[in-house]
RNA sequence: GGGCUUGUAGCUCAGGUGGUUAGAGCGCUACACUGAUAAUGUAGAGGUCCGUGGUUCGAGUCCACGCAGGCCCA
């Protein structure tokens, strides 16, 4: 049996391979049946909707959840994937009506509910095929033959049995919503109609800026500084007739205002007003900021003004001010002003007049701070607004009563007599002194698409989910979930409870899960349905009440079937679907319950599978899927739904724009995997940028990727196969112990239990970042370019004894060991490493990475002194290639010795044990120590900031000075004593102790030097003869390798060596080292001959050497 | 407008709890190496650590205010 070589390996291909394998061997299921009983990973599909072509964000996306499933799996737990699809919603609809060349309007007329919800279905899978494929060779595991799918009948039929369990829980209930609405076509507008082109249209508008009143309670009396002052707060708006239903103000936390002393321009009465200072411009004339208040004349034009006071926004919170049109009273307390988040100083008078039905912020934030809306009792006894859905004011607005808000009748707005309702508010604010300033003002203003009239913010009926009854423990459970970044969790979802609404879950459509309530007409009435059964038994009453004809199998749980269904009141009534469909977002958050038709089967399995122990998803998901699942979790289970959640962020293009199909930037990942293969895709994405950060994706990174990382990795798992096979290295003897392994061997087996560790952790910690460059970093610098580089010659060089044995083990053990660790995150790659290992060595019984288990870190072959040393010896190696390189001369010429300082015995110890690493590896012969003895050590000293900062504080300058001036009796003093007297000042000193510094060695007189950090090397660059003639030999070796190799002679091919008399020191050191020659050529003889044809003439430094190399003697010469 | 987030070399990114010479890879330049060779090593150039203030003996790091990009919400 042999390890596999390749040549060229083509990434693609591995990918495609190894997923035929685990195609053919069932290698995700068995990694999921090995190990049933085990502890449970619990993990959960976000629902991706096929119904678009998948992007390189869903490669990113779903990397990140393959990998920790993985590497659970690895650990040992049992981790199941259901897939999953999300089917309805908006974007389904939209692309339906698209190719139809319809608008929701067709739909019931030109095309049957049924027939487009038939479309919607079909189109909602249009593109399942090709998320399968990209599905499949991501490698992403995820059990797609048994997804859940949420159009399905038991998939809703779950939803309605969750929705039941609110409802009986009192958590569904019925309100409003402000919502933009047409009354010339009595129907709401959605928020995509409105962005219709030509909807928003420049209108010229009254607008006011009315006087709200200030009581004078003793609340605001911090706002009167006389008896008889009237203090008024500004408002400004374009909308006049919402001010009947004005119940706050709102002003900006952190927004200055101040107090004017002026007159009204309308009735000339002295008055103060408050409003926001950097506006204050745009209401009052300069020119007569100079007029005493005293001098005003009623009707002059310029009116005098003072500022008299200032506020933050924050102080005007909670003041009390007199309802401004009292038609109707509220139920709860009103008219105060509140803190509005949105409020500016862009416009008005940075108080914003809040009338809760007319406004969706005014409704939002009325709501936040318990102020209610103004609403009246109609003659079914319902709660409405003061405008009716045509449009008018209610009767009890008396003055205006039957006035349409708009002009909704058609009336000839050029007549003279026609004033438009806004007007005639205007009119009468003045009079009653209540307006400060009435202007016309132009704007752009939405309109109705059908009716060209313009629209309302209106509130319409809506269903809701009561979340803010639990606002408090949703916070609080949010608190025990693991989010990645924190900075989600806390921030923007905690932000997100903090002010939360109830859940709107109202959607006016036809394609989703329909509300499963009926009720009576005058609303007094309803039932809420749980399951099938149940609405078949409560058919079957309808029937025999007779407010259905007959009985009616229900086939399907969407419109429009559920629709066609009567049921009967208790008191005997028919009711009627409300014809609501409930937010998608109600879908994908049901998922823990409804994958499994819970709670109407499966009960243990749901029970074993939630919470979800991890989950992952876009960070836009915050406020979509994440918030769904947390809020049902909380309100149904009275638990979180995930315990730990990675909220990754965007893919962007390479110059860090958004990817879209429009600019032609998006990146296919098809095209990716099939040209880098899916590893390199997935470790370029992983590696490059934490998950939760935004990834600039560049090709030219992935082909980095490949080349510094998977080349790597390659080729040293190449090296080792080449070797292995020809040493029929298979690893069956027994494991050599440490004790008999060299130094590098135990130094690299340190490190990859180091390695295991450090990445063990940070999976754990859901980092895979980290883990993936702390393998890319060992592979490519501790295992390729010092292990492998310094250990080459004990792969090809010698007998099959036990030193190489050690070698090939320890390699093995390395490469083995990535595969483990490095296959969640490259999981095909991985599998072929460990595949090609395995398969000839047989160590485990797996046949895949992804059936084995995690390696265990073994703590007793970590040393870390062996690790520090290494560290010198590569500093020290680096130091001297540095030393050499300067000095021109090259590694294969040997030197005969450096010098290093030594401060301390252990650090003398370290460096002794690596010595014959350093010596090789820079062609040196000998180390030297010096220390103190030696006497020409010069000392450079370095005050320890950190410890001396903390003792020393404001005087650290001092100290620091003192320090730097000590000279090499001194340092020495310090060392021998243990401590050392400095001034600081002419009548203050302080001792240091050796722990207060850092002394280094700096300079050895007379040497070549160079030094980093504590560490200081000589060189000796005296080259003698013997050394002259030694770096020949090691040349002609080169060149002699060269022509083997020039020649296509393979590894093991014995030569005889042929060379013309040369130059004096060549023979000699053809003659001197004429063994060594040999040996590292593989040659069986080398002779020097007078005369030789057919020779290659080779250039060594100034001598030049003709040579013959020949397999068969006899051929030569 | 609000919340969150990012800003360090030409590019992609590291830089626990503040400590005085800010690092890596890629790219660039030069040199070396040549049985891992479509590799590799060494060295060099390259930085207003986004800006302005502040705290401190000392700030890339902490605080405040800005600027620019991104996401979500409005």
């Amino acid at each position: 049996m042999k390890y596999n070589e390749y040549k060229n390996l083509n990434y693609a291909k591995v990918g495609e391979d190894v997923l035929e394998f685990w195609k053919r061997n069932n290698i995700f299921e068995r990694s999921v049946a090995t190990r049933e009983g085990n502890t449970p990973f619990v993990f959960y599909e976000g629902p991706p909707s096929a119904n678009g072509t998948p992007g390189i964000h869903h490669v990113m996306a779903r990397a990140v959840k393959d990998i920790f499933c993985r590497y659970k799996t690895l650990k040992g737990f049992h981790v199941n994937r259901k897939g999953g699809w999300d089917t309805h919603g908006l974007p389904v609809e939209l692309q339906v009506e698209k190719e139809l060349g319809i608008t929701k309007e067709d739909i019931g007329k030109k095309i049957t509910v049924e027939e487009y919800n038939q479309r919607c279905r079909e189109t909602v899978m249009r593109f399942k095929n090709q998320w399968d494929t990209l599905t499949e060779q991501m490698g992403y595991w995820v059990d797609l033959n048994n997804p859940y799918i949420t159009f399905e009948r038991e998939y809703i039929e779950s939803c309605w049995a969750l929705l039941k369990k609110l409802y009986d829980k009192g958590y569904l209930y019925k309100g409003y919503t402000i919502q933009p609405y047409s009354p010339a076509a009595g129907t709401g507008l959605s928020s995509h109609e409105l962005n219709q082109p030509g909807c928003y249209k420049m209108v010229k508008d009254t607008t006011i800026v009315a006087q709200f009143a200030v009581k004078r309670i003793t609340r605001n009396m911090f706002l009167f500084e006389r008896e008889d002052e009237q203090v008024y707060i500004l408002a400004w708006t374009t909308t006049p007739w919402t001010l009947p239903g004005n119940t706050a103000l709102a002003v900006g936390k952190n927004i200055k205002y101040v107090k004017v002393q002026t007159y009204n321009q309308y009735t000339y009465e002295p008055i103060s007003v408050i409003l926001a200072k950097d506006l204050v411009s745009r209401y009052f004339n300069p020119k007569a900021a100079d007029i005493e208040l005293a001098d005003y004349n009623s009707g002059d034009k310029l009116i005098p003004y003072k500022i008299v006071e200032e506020f933050d926004g924050s102080d005007l919170a909670g003041v009390e001010y007199h309802q401004l049109m009292p038609y109707v009273q509220p139920d709860k307390p009103a008219f105060r002003v509140i803190i509005g988040d949105y409020v500016t100083t862009e416009d008005g008078t940075g108080i914003v007049h809040i009338s809760p039905t007319f406004g969706a912020d005014d409704f939002r934030v009325a709501a936040q701070n318990d102020i209610p809306a103004l609403l009246i009792t109609d003659e079914n006894g319902k709660q409405v607004p003061i405008v009716d859905r045509q449009g008018r004011f209610v009767r009890e607005i008396t003055d205006f009563a039957g006035m349409y808000v708009k002009n909704y009748a058609k009336e000839d707005e050029s007549s003279p007599e026609y004033r438009p309702t806004d007007v005639k508010i205007a009119i009468k604010l003045k009079e009653e002194g209540k307006a400060f300033k009435v202007e016309k003002y132009e704007h752009t203003y939405p309109h109705c698409w059908r009716t060209d009239m313009p629209v309302l913010y209106y509130p319409l009926d809506s269903w809701f989910i009561k979340t803010t009854a639990v606002k408090d423990r949703l916070i609080e459970l949010n608190k025990t979930i693991n989010w990645k970044p924190e900075s989600t969790g806390i921030g923007r979802f905690g932000n997100w409870l903090e002010n939360l609404v109830d859940w709107n879950l109202s959607r006016s459509r036809y394609w989703g899960t329909p509300l499963p309530i009926w009720r009576t007409e005058d609303g007094e009435e309803e039932i809420c349905i749980g399951s099938v059964v149940e609405l078949t038994s409560e058919i079957d009453r309808a029937v025999k009440a007779g407010v259905m004809e007959q009985f009616i199998e229900v086939p399907d749980l969407h419109r429009p079937y559920v629709d066609n269904i009567v049921l009967v009141s208790k008191s005997g009534k028919p009711m009627y679907r409300e014809t609501d469909l409930i937010d998608v977002w109600f879908d994908s958050g049901a998922m823990p319950y409804a994958q499994w038709h819970y709670p109407f089967e499966n009960k243990e399995i749901f029970e074993q599978n939630f919470p979800a122990d991890f989950i992952a998803e876009g960070v836009d998901q915050t406020r979509g899927w994440f918030f769904t699942l947390h809020a049902l979790a909380v309100m149904l289970e009275d638990s979180v739904a995930f315990k730990n959640v990675i909220a990754n962020g965007l893919v962007l293009d390479k110059d860090g724009n958004k990817m879209s199909k429009r600019l032609g930037n998006a990146i296919d990942p098809f095209e990716m995997i099939g040209t880098y293969g899916p590893d390199a895709v997935r470790w370029y994405m992983i590696a490059n940028a934490p998950p939760w950060d935004n990834l600039k994706f560049n090709p030219e990174g992935v082909v980095e990727t490949q080349r510094r990382f998977f080349g790597t990795l390659q080729n040293t798992y190449s090296f080792f196969a080449l070797y292995a096979n020809l040493d029929n290295f298979t690893y069956q003897e027994e494991d050599v112990p440490m004790l008999h392994r060299t130094e590098s061997d135990r130094w690299i087996i340190s490190k990859l239990n180091t390695l295991v560790g450090i990445v063990d952790a940070n999976y754990e910690d859901y980092d895979p970042t980290r883990a993936a460059r702390a393998i890319q970093d060992f592979v490519v610098d501790d295992l390729s370019n010092w292990y492998v580089r310094l250990n080459r010659k004990r792969f090809w060089k010698g007998e099959y004894n036990i030193d190489k044995i050690a070698a090939y083990q320890t390699l093995y053990t390395c490469l083995e060991t990535i595969a483990k660790i490095a296959s969640p995150i490259a999981p095909f790659y991985m599998e072929q490493l460990y595949r090609d290992l395995n398969s000839v060595s047989n160590k485990h019984k797996e046949e895949s990475v992804h059936l084995a288990y995690y390696p265990e870190v073994e703590k007793a072959d970590i040393d870390k002194d062996l690790e520090e040393r290494m560290d010198l010896a590569q500093t020290i190696s680096s130091l001297v290639h540095s030393l050499r390189k300067k000095q021109m001369i090259k590694v294969r010429q040997p030197l005969q010795r450096i010098l290093i300082p030594v401060l301390n015995d252990k650090m003398k110890h370290q460096i002794a044990a690596v010595a014959d690493l350093i010596m090789s590896e820079v062609n040196v012969k000998t180390i030297e120590y010096i220390d103190d003895t030696s006497g020409i050590l010069v000392k450079k000293i370095k005050p320890n900031f950190k410890k001396l900062g903390q003792v020393f504080g404001p005087k650290m300058k001092l100290v620091a000075t003192a320090v730097q001036q000590m000279n090499q009796n001194d340092i020495a003093h310090l060392e021998r004593e243990g401590g050392f007297e400095i001034m600081l000042s002419d009548d203050e000193t302080a001792v240091l102790t050796p722990d207060d510094v850092e002394i280094s060695s700096e300079d050895i007189p007379g040497w070549l030097v160079a030094s980093e950090g504590r560490l200081t090397v000589a060189l000796d660059i005296t080259i003698t003869e013997e050394l002259k003639q030694e770096g020949i030999a090691r040349d002609l070796v080169n060149r002699i390798q060269n022509l083997r190799k020039d020649s296509n002679l393979e590894v093991q091919d014995k030569i005889h060596i042929f060379m013309q008399r040369a130059a004096e020191e060549v023979n000699q050191a053809v003659v001197n080292y004429s063994a060594y020659i040999c040996a590292e050529t593989q040659a069986l003889t080398l002779d020097i001959v007078e005369e030789l044809p057919n020779s290659t003439i080779l250039d060594i430094d100034d001598y030049t050497v003709l040579i013959n190399i020949q397999t068969d003697v006899k051929s030569a010469v």
